[in-house]
DNA sequence: TATTTATTGCAAATCTGTCGCAATTAATCG
DNA sequence: CGATTAATTGCGACAGATTTGCAATAAATA
């Protein structure tokens, strides 16, 4: 069992619920992955798991702050929040669909909370998304 | 005319594509206003217009790079693009849901264009949503 | 104003996400 | 470890969101 494994374990008893077979199984299938769509994790656990199971189990962990949603390109995508991973952004490449994770900033951090405070906000989570062409596609255009 | 309604004739005509009166009211529907969900959007349009034109002029608008999704909550929304409004962020309270729109912060907006940079990519448009507590919120959870 | 082509409305189809309920599984306790 | 109890799951049905084909309509062009 992976260390993250053990901390869902916990999270999930120490709130009062089961630890169970699909709920594993949905946790797994985010584990150490880029940010994965509803469709893309109903497709991966869709063979051992009920589409009505993954969507209870998703709701379960987003409201245990076990998973989180992010904006991609035209659509959210579901990532393990950052007790499970590592506090990042993304960046989108509008031509081949890309995704490369920014690794945390402290500048950017900071600058995030300290707008949150201007406006009297207190911040719990944020997210950002940079669109644009990443290297490939910046070449590939110039070939053109 | 407006100003902006002169600049979406523009965009249109030297893309190819006509200037209809379903385009128009789309565009109207979203000038000057706070982002709109998709729901929203039909509700506002759909009594002049069928609910697939919206869908498909929404589509359209994307491509064109005159309106843009992004995330609120767990829903996408839909507003003009910086060449028709202002650019601006968004604070999303988690508990009454009320959305402020952050005015736009060189400091802020430096350090995200230099991690594209630091990374390879040219962006093209971001977005960023802190979600958190609202100053009313914040207030009415010390009293309960 | 007539012609040509793009665009729209309509209806049907498809996805997405939700719900109630009976069957199953996990947790608890002896 | 096996029986009991309560939570969880799978299934089928359903409501809402989004897409699509096609005939009717509106915009652009000359």
């Amino acid at each position: 069992m992976t260390l993250s494994e053990f901390q869902l374990q916990q999270q999930l008893k120490s709130r009062g619920y089961s630890i169970t077979h699909p709920r594993t199984i949905v946790f797994k299938a985010l584990e150490d992955k880029e940010a994965l769509t509803m469709a893309e994790l109903v497709a991966i656990c869709g063979q051992q798991l009920d589409r009505a199971t993954v969507y209870r189990t998703v709701g379960l962990f987003e409201d245990l702050g076990i998973i989180r949603r992010v904006q991609i390109g035209w659509k959210y995508k579901l990532e393990l929040t950052d007790s499970f991973s590592h506090h990042h952004h993304h960046l989108t490449c509008t031509n081949c669909g890309k995704v490369t994770p920014i690794i945390e900033d402290d500048a950017l951090e900071d600058r995030i909370n300290s707008l949150a405070k201007a406006y009297h906000f207190t911040p719990s989570d944020h997210q950002i998304e940079i669109r644009g062409l990443c290297y490939a596609c910046q070449l590939s255009s110039i070939v053109e």
